[in-house]
DNA sequence: CTTGGAAAGTCAACAAGACTGACATAAAAT
DNA sequence: ATTTTATGTCAGTCTTGTTGACTTTCCAAG
């Protein structure tokens, strides 16, 4: 059904950007590119024996300090089940601590211990050295481009809670 | 190590597009994104009992047709081990068929086969509307950005291989 | 005050899909 | 002819996702 290698093109050259051969480039671009996006990171991970899991929980902790476990939940988008095994490494390992909410005692306040800090800081900055070198080589235009694709890009519900786009000129 | 917020701004406000924060949005859209990204053929796929894998098997078997196994390991970047189970399955259930070399008879040629090509359509097709729609919304320009910092991003090795950027302006 | 339900988090068992190691077969090289 | 290389397969383990069952805490209705 649909599948006749024109079906987006009808509206004439103008259109050229989303005929299905574009988009095919473009969605095996994303696929490459996201490899090498957590390449580097993953790298650093093993000589921790953790995985991605860990770097996304320590990412949105040191964003987000003080976070409870749910809205953590709601950021990742995983079950509970999967993040608290994740949790609980990190949690032994003493690189999050979790304090009981002194207003609600059922949640479960997170924040990243010095080693945690540190850890964190590692990761970061290898994933920010290979974006930064990226967004060095295409230049201002295309990053900002490459940031509304993106954001078109995520789920409606997502991007209500997230839009970060709109940033003054400041 | 270089940890001050403002490691990556000494260059004054023209540089704007790289300061620590902007990465670190950068960092977070993609991860978002993947997710969108992925979603549709995810939901499509459990219907059939695959995973994303399968889906990026019949992609690749579907876009070069008779590829070895071997091309197609270095095109995912999995062991052969990991594809090898994938392929086992979707050639039993008659989505894939996997031809003796001729000239060598150590390779295993991979096509899809009509009920493959059905299956392929209907994940291409959830994942190009979702494509469509964010490049139509963000526009032409955007998308040129997009598929520049995408590329910027993948490890230069795969870089060299895949180089599909440069289109001419017909 | 008690009770019953909702919410937050934990524990256990299972599945998908990565990985490494050991192995089989065909082709090529010596 | 024998060894080496290329390719593909089988078996077992690990990470990380899932669902289901459970505890503790909070809150609201009776």
């Amino acid at each position: 059904m649909a599948e006749n290698g024109m079906s987006s093109s009808v509206g004439g050259e103008a259109r050229l950007f989303l005929t299905d051969d574009q988009l095919r480039k473009g969605i095996e671009a994303m696929f490459f590119a996201y490899r090498g996006f957590t390449a580097d990171p993953d790298r650093i991970l093993t000589n921790y024996a953790y995985g991605r899991a860990h770097h996304r929980a320590i990412h949105f902790i040191k964003q987000a300090p003080g976070t409870s476990v749910n809205n953590l939940l709601s950021i990742l988008g995983v079950t509970k089940q999967s993040l608290n095994r994740v949790l609980r490494t990190l949690i032994e390992d003493g690189l999050v601590e979790s304090r009981v909410g002194t207003k609600d005692k059922r949640e479960r306040h997170l924040f990243l211990t010095d080693s945690g800090v540190t850890l964190e800081a590692e990761l970061s900055d290898a994933q920010r050295n290979r974006m930064r070198a990226a967004y060095r080589e295409a230049g201002p235009e295309a990053v900002a481009g490459f940031r509304q694709v993106l954001e078109a890009m995520m789920d409606p519900e997502l991007r209500r809670h997230y839009k970060p786009n709109k940033e003054g000129t400041s």
